[in-house]
DNA sequence: ATTACTAACATACGAGTAA
DNA sequence: TTTACTCGTATGTTAGTAA
């Protein structure tokens, strides 16, 4: 239920803080929001009625603090938007180069691959990956924002090959290349592989420990 | 000005997210919100012709979108919320012992300043400060999370002395004293004084250079 | 199933003013 | 100066329906 008079509530937080007390007067409170000294008081009452702020009235004034119901609202609010703005946030990660085991290049060498990268990506991908550790959590939610293609597994005489999850980026705002989370991997959760229609360590002339900057 | 239909608008962005786009009825909209199917149609077209959404509604139900006026109002609210929690949040700073003048022993020399700290602290303070530096504005934010206790100034027949602000803290998580800013200090914005009931230096052993914490 | 118009009703607002 | 009451008016809401 949208409470009525949040943002009276928040206007008392904003200058009494969360723990604070907010000495004003109904008349200050209606020129800094445009109501009526009349509806400011009724306002007031109302959330004090409703257990959101502690108020005390007099001829001197008035002077609230939130309760605990209030604080509760803003920070249900705060948590909301917190949410909303945090899935955008994160459209920018930055990487630290690692070297790999040469694994990424012996999967990228079978033409099953290769096909359908090149037909779901819209490039050909260099024969190598590039490995990045980089914060977990903030990894999670960049992949949040990312659109997921997925390369299928397949089987040869030999053995089967898992599918992997590609997802496009743009790699130091220059190269449009896909980071991949092959389904089957020996990688730790905090490290991940990109690929590009190029060599990127050439291209950037990356060395371990070096940055890279990945955006969506 | 408080935009009267804040909350359906955070609900739109909880749904479809900043970017995307929120497919709904008006009657489910309803539902969830404990209005009526004809109050949501009308906000929504609110909202739409103040330019806070982009709307399209049909007999297939309504479609919802974010327009650049709506994410600005939301940030907004959002902005204001963290600032008022993130003030709660640095309830705890870490301080450089330095050696200070003396100059906090000439004053807690004066009775007059004894009598105000021991009645509105609830100790004597020991006699000498401690002086520490701080980051600046780690500082001035763990000061928003203190209540403000003030000293009030004195004149003798020599000379006035100023006021000063104390602020109760914990020191190294054991000792209850205070932080306190004089009216008329030498000293500059990255560094302050903290006064205990006892000698902290000889307590915790202290050498210039030295971290402390303070807790509110 | 939808959206949204009309009209009756409920709530909110603020000018005047008392305390 | 204050807060806050009364009360006429503006605004918001929703049931009944049309499309």
């Amino acid at each position: 239920m949208p409470e009525k008079n949040f943002f009276l509530l928040l206007l008392i937080a904003k200058h009494g803080g969360v723990e604070g007390e907010f000495v004003s007067s109904t008349s200050k409170i209606a020129n800094a929001t445009g109501l009526s000294q009349q509806s400011v008081s009724r306002k007031l009452r109302e959330l004090a009625k409703q257990q959101f702020i502690a108020l005390q009235a007099s001829p001197a004034g008035v002077s609230a603090k939130l309760l605990e119901k209030g604080k509760k609202a803003l920070l249900e609010k705060y948590s909301d938007l917190s949410e909303i703005f945090s899935k955008t946030k994160a459209k920018k990660i930055f990487g630290t180069v690692q070297s790999g085991l040469g694994e990424g290049k012996y999967y990228l060498s079978f033409k099953q691959y290769v096909y359908q990268l090149k037909e779901k990506l819209g490039f050909e991908p260099f024969l190598g990956t590039l490995n990045f550790s980089v914060d977990e959590a903030e990894l999670s939610s960049f992949k949040k924002a990312l659109k997921e293609i997925y390369i299928n597994g397949f089987a040869t005489k030999e053995r089967s090959f898992g599918g992997l999850l590609a997802m496009k980026v743009k790699i130091n705002g220059k190269i449009l290349g896909a980071v991949i989370f092959p389904d089957r991997t020996n990688l730790p959760p905090d490290t991940a592989e990109v690929i590009a229609p190029i060599n990127l360590r050439k291209k950037f002339e990356l060395k371990d420990g070096d940055k890279i900057a990945l955006e969506a």
